[in-house]
RNA sequence: CGCGGGGUGGAGCAGUCUGGUAGCUCGUCAGGCUCAUAACCUGAAGGUCGUAGGUUCAAAUCCUACCCCCGCAACCA
């Protein structure tokens, strides 16, 4: 019976091409996911993708398409985007899907059934773009129009009658909740602002509109279409095949281990979602954890201010191995990170070509010219051999544990120097100029980098899963041998078969474009 | 008193919760090596940790006040 872990991207809201923060929550999880499967837990990863709401109705409006022809142009743009991510996702959701609907009614039905809906009505100074309510207190009037303050767009006056979640009632048990589990939000700073945002009084939530079509309509009374968020919130379970909570799926992965997202929809997931399932008896995820943004020059991404940078674009021109690597490395999750196409660059260079890279290519050619290409045996490991593997092998633990408590950047600045500590070992020995003094010493030395680099790629392996397995194919191991335990197992190599043909790893960025 | 994030050697950052010789990557300078993608290794220079007070044997770290920068104007993660 093998251990189970559930982790989840943010459902992605269509109403724009893919972009880097899409891109960055989508690696993010990827990672764990990979990660966990290497320690040998049983993984479910889904992904997705949001189509409800009034922004998407129009939008389909205005291109002349029908909403769901529409919908499935988008989507298949972000399916397209798991492949050239490379993310080992198991599933991909569609809030348009009929397990999604099922899924939302059956959750909408638990509420019902709890007391915590009712129906009542709800006014004021509507916002389509925003898809939020105003107070009178948020909006002024500019040009004879009403405007909101905080985003400029324009609004209406709405009266609808609505359904509403009675979400205060749950202010007391959410704190609860809260103080029984300090890990259920991370980082830490976002736990406090939470925290303090949920002390500070929770109104009911309305959870239906009557002012579009585009959406899950309430059961037994259509004129309401389901509140978006609710919508959204429920396709961490509909993948599982909810409500049917006898489905295989839904009994061996839930509650979920973590929802990897973004900081701005942190409200949602850490207030909203967990009362949402404790009123219908559901059992809350273990975890959500709030990443920062990606900056480029100090600012977000915005077309006016031409910073953008593609994700596609950079995939295509420098590989997704180098994107993945260069957002892990340079940005610290869960703070805002700064990117910029000079960074990157030397990131690249350095710790993938110059350092990682150079250090396969220079064993592996050494090996190919001095040793037919075949790995030699060992002789008897001197203190300094065994020091450089071993001290990989014990930290391994630490390893485990800076992964688990999403210390990317910590476990990335560790497994790096590992790379640093192989080309110095390198160095010190030179085994180039033991090739006609002491052949078997040199083959100790070959033997021992050797193992080094694998093990080095096994750890490297989340976060750059084409390169690592590039190499560890390129070494003849089959996959049973590329798993975290097989780092403690050195007798996998086989003597005899020669190694595939090196080629260039990470290759140089030039300075001109 | 709107909210939030931040100010650490030339650049980008970690360290701040749980005070105790200021650390990493890049860049610069000097040397070494030549197996390798002009890569790799060693050494050096360079910081009174935004400012001013306070607590303490000891503060980048805790407390108080102030100054400055940046988001809250979406391609929403």
């Amino acid at each position: 019976m093998s251990k189970t872990f559930y982790i989840t991207t943010p459902i992605y809201y269509p109403s724009g091409n893919p972009h880097m923060g899409h891109a960055y929550s989508s690696i993010v999880a990827d990672v764990f996911a990979r990660f966990k499967r290497l320690e040998g837990y049983q993984v479910h990863f889904l992904t997705g993708t949001d189509e409800h709401g009034l922004k998407i109705q129009r939008e389909a409006e205005k291109n002349k398409k029908d909403v769901k022809v529409f919908c499935d142009e988008l989507s298949e743009k972000f399916k397209k985007l798991t492949k050239t991510l490379n993310l080992s996702n198991d599933d991909f959701i569609r809030t348009t899907e009929k397990r999604h609907y099922e899924s939302v009614k059956g959750i909408w039905n638990r509420l019902v059934d709890s007391g915590d809906i009712y129906l009542s009505k709800y006014a004021g100074w509507y916002s389509v773009s925003d898809e939020a309510y105003y107070t009178e207190e948020e909006i002024k009037e500019e040009g004879g129009k009403k405007i909101a303050i905080s985003s400029g767009s324009q609004v209406d006056w709405f009266e609808e009658e609505s359904y509403f979640f009675k979400l205060s009632a749950w202010q007391d048990k959410l704190l609860a909740h809260y103080d029984k589990y300090p890990d259920f939000i991370g980082p830490k700073s976002r736990y406090n602002e939470i925290y303090q945002f949920v002390k500070s009084g929770l109104n009911d939530l309305s959870v239906s509109r009557t002012s579009f079509k585009w959406g899950i309509p309430v059961p037994n009374n259509d004129k309401h279409i389901i509140y978006v968020w609710l919508d959204a919130l429920t396709n961490y379970i509909s993948g599982l095949n909810f409500p049917n909570t006898e489905d295989k799926l839904f009994k061996t992965f839930w509650p979920a281990n973590i929802h990897v997202i973004g900081k701005d929809i942190l409200r949602f997931h850490s207030v909203y979602w967990p009362a949402f399932l404790m009123a219908a008896k559901v059992p809350l995820p273990l975890k959500v954890f709030g990443h920062g943004w990606i900056l480029s020059d100090e600012k977000k991404m915005s077309k006016s201010l031409g910073n953008i940078l593609d994700p596609l674009e950079i995939i295509d021109k420098y590989g997704i191995d180098q994107l993945r690597y260069y957002l892990l490395k340079e940005v610290s999750l869960g703070n805002d990170g700064n990117v910029s196409m000079e960074n990157l660059k030397n990131c690249i260079n350095n710790d993938l070509a110059n350092n990682f890279g150079n250090l396969c290519q220079r064993v592996f050619s050494f090996i190919e010219k001095n040793c037919e290409g075949k790995l030699p045996k060992p002789d008897q490991l001197q203190e300094i051999d065994k020091k450089l593997i071993h001290n990989l092998i014990n930290k391994v633990p630490e390893l485990i544990s800076e992964m688990n408590k999403q210390e990317l950047n910590n476990y990335l600045k560790k497994v790096v120097e590992f790379s640093f500590d192989a080309n110095k070992y390198f160095n010190d020995l030179q085994p180039w100029s033991l090739k006609k003094t002491d052949i078997s010493r040199m083959n100790t030395i070959l033997y021992t980098i050797v193992v080094q680099i694998k093990n080095i790629s096994i750890l490297l392996n989340p976060i750059i899963p084409e390169s690592s397995n590039k190499i560890l194919d390129m070494l003849n191991l089959n996959t049973d041998n590329r798993l975290i335990k097989s780092i403690n197992d050195n007798d996998v190599f086989d003597h005899d078969k020669s190694f595939q043909k090196t080629t260039i790893l990470f290759k140089k960025i030039e300075d001109d474009n």
